[in-house]
DNA sequence: TATGAATGAGGATTCATTCAT
DNA sequence: AATGAATGAATCCTCATTCAT
């Protein structure tokens, strides 16, 4: 699977290119929101410093958005329902146009590429994470739906077979692809911690970790 | 290991009630500072509503705590520096007092009691998650020495016989660590996220996959 | 007299057309002004409101006419220097074309027609209520300069000449027409009290105590 | 009947005085809110303005006052609820606390009472005015209410004994009210309109124009 | 210590007005 | 002439913090 193509940033821009509806600034002005928002967090971003960032009036952020949740939800929304779905779906449909012999190539397929998605979209996911702290049930809400579709889809089939195999262990889906996320999310959360991380030794670790636990011996 | 012990809130009382010179109402001011900053955040509770819900005067919160930030840090610390390192210790110690023969009773410790850790303090892990995301060091440093500490010196032993047994993979010890945590730390993801829990059903599968997981087959 | 060709929107639209400089869409801000100044006040209308009301973008509400305040002018001084004189140009004429022999008559004459005149043109009326009130100078001395114009040529005469021929009290001219239309704004006054108000009735008692008021026993 | 007691800014500051639970910065700020509203209108009036007459904070405002909205509420209450009611006892039981003989003495009293207590509450009154015109329907009702239960009290019988003594016309109780109102008011109105005036030609005519139109000849 | 009124800087939002298209 | 995005001053209001009682 190739990398680089499926970051959030790059999405992001495509996705705004794709808003004709949306002037030049209105984009400098989500852009800014986005970054600042992911570094500082939503509360301690002031309408003035996203109009600064932008190099706009600070009335301009409201000529399009009506106050700053509905910037967050505009910053947001294509960020759950275009770049996250893009983003998941390439995982789904690139990882698994194959069907894996075993789970070790299973896990390969999937690890490396997720450790170095959440490299690149870490300010995205930190905005996420934000959001989902304090309790933002909109954005739970499509996150939610965004995965449970793809996973569904395109990662499940590949669990069942591997299962049907005699080769995953018999848990289900479910709780298959929590564990493989969860794997990977501590990733994200040594990150969040400034702990010291050594990409080649996560993958190393973290691919034999979840071989050996998703493996059926 | 018995259960209803070892959370925050016993803990933090406790700890409270061994500062003599804490008043009355400032004790109120950090237990209603706690929950507000737990289900809020930080950015969204102000002075007034800490005041109206310990029942004393805004005057009185600042009157012991310098700020609003000071106060944040009286409520952590006790959490960071007691309560926290407490309910590791009484972890590792509790549960790491018998030398376990097997991977299978190693996890089985663990799991169920952490699992339950996470219901009964979700608060306060919360707040701690909260304050991760914007960045705090100073609750990020504390965090890490409370686990680093108590992790060497209980759990680490442990694992390392397990593996000389040749009954546990050969990884990293942190990254034991971070793989037993990780899985655990899914439940509390799943909370967050509002997702439906079943406790039993997660202890079982989290269990099962750890202990295959880390078992050496 | 004959009822419903003397009210403001009538005469304010006639006005209106025959200013060929304004285009179709100038018109149609004027009307919507009108109407939102009337029913809100000045200040609580926004030029957006005025634009959406009118179909128009917000830019073209500026380009016509120079400012908020230019747009009041634009709406007032059609019906101040226009509509109003024309309303009580006929008023005057019409209610005063014949040389009454009575008070009762006179009375009779004028009440009917202007309690109907103020249901009909109430928005216009209230709005002209607004400005005396906000202080507007300008609006104040239209309205007097209408009034004194017209009175003294078309209503005085006639009141000199009952006072001549006995029947009418000797009070000066001026308070008699003072006393007329105190009188008869007690109806807006009512209505801007939101009272229920029967059109006959007040008639009925408008007329009984004026003709009782003014005659010369 | 005295005068000089009755009017409004008396009336208003005892009622001030009696309200313990307001500090002295809070009544400069009614104070100013009051004197503000009543000369310039209350969305001309801004925050900023009414903390500077008083010579308080903004925040000071805002202490007390939920919003601008409230304020002038409170700004309203006493006066309605208060100052009015007392004013127009004062006025019911003082005016009539004798049984008039006839219309004259009945007009007499009451005439140069109210356009002197109109002299002295111009402000509050223009206030209460520019309340009802912008449609305020809890200024309103508590107009209402304040007249409706005085007047009903006081004035209604000694109309009624005038009437059943064969000396008032026999109009509707409601009517003679409303016919001496509007009279008086029209001296409200000359002042909202800048127009010079002379109380006592005003008295004089007022007074004899109510005593011809409400006696029965 | 406790109180809560007072403060004023800061922040969100509105809105009249301008101007490039 | 019409448009509506852009502007930024002005306004309302919040809130951490201080201080006199």
């Amino acid at each position: 699977m190739a990398n680089g193509e499926n970051d959030f940033q790059e999405l992001y821009k495509e996705t705004l290119k794709k808003m004709d509806d949306l002037t030049d600034k209105q984009k400098q002005i989500l852009q800014a929101a986005l970054e600042l928002f992911s570094s500082q967090g939503f509360s301690e971003t002031s309408s003035a410093q996203i109009a600064e960032r932008a190099g706009v009036a600070v009335g301009s952020v409201y000529q399009r958005f009506q106050n700053k949740q509905a910037l967050l939800v505009a910053v947001l929304t294509p960020l759950l329902t275009q770049a996250l779905p893009q983003a998941v779906d390439e995982f789904g449909t690139t990882a698994f146009q194959h069907s894996f012999d075993d789970v070790e190539s299973f896990v390969d397929a999937i690890v490396p590429d997720r450790l170095r998605f959440i490299d690149k979209n870490y300010a995205a996911l930190k905005l996420m994470a934000d959001q989902i702290i304090v309790d933002d049930q909109g954005v739970i809400n499509q996150l939610k739906a965004a995965f449970t579709n793809q996973m569904s889809t395109n990662v499940v089939p590949n669990i069942k077979r591997l299962q049907k195999a005699g080769k995953m262990v018999d848990l289900p889906e479910d709780y298959i692809i929590q564990f493989l996320f969860t794997a990977i999310l501590g990733y994200f959360g040594k990150r969040l911690l400034n702990m010291p991380v050594n990409m080649t030794d996560e993958i190393k670790h973290i691919t034999a970790f979840l071989t050996n636990g998703l493996m059926k011996h």
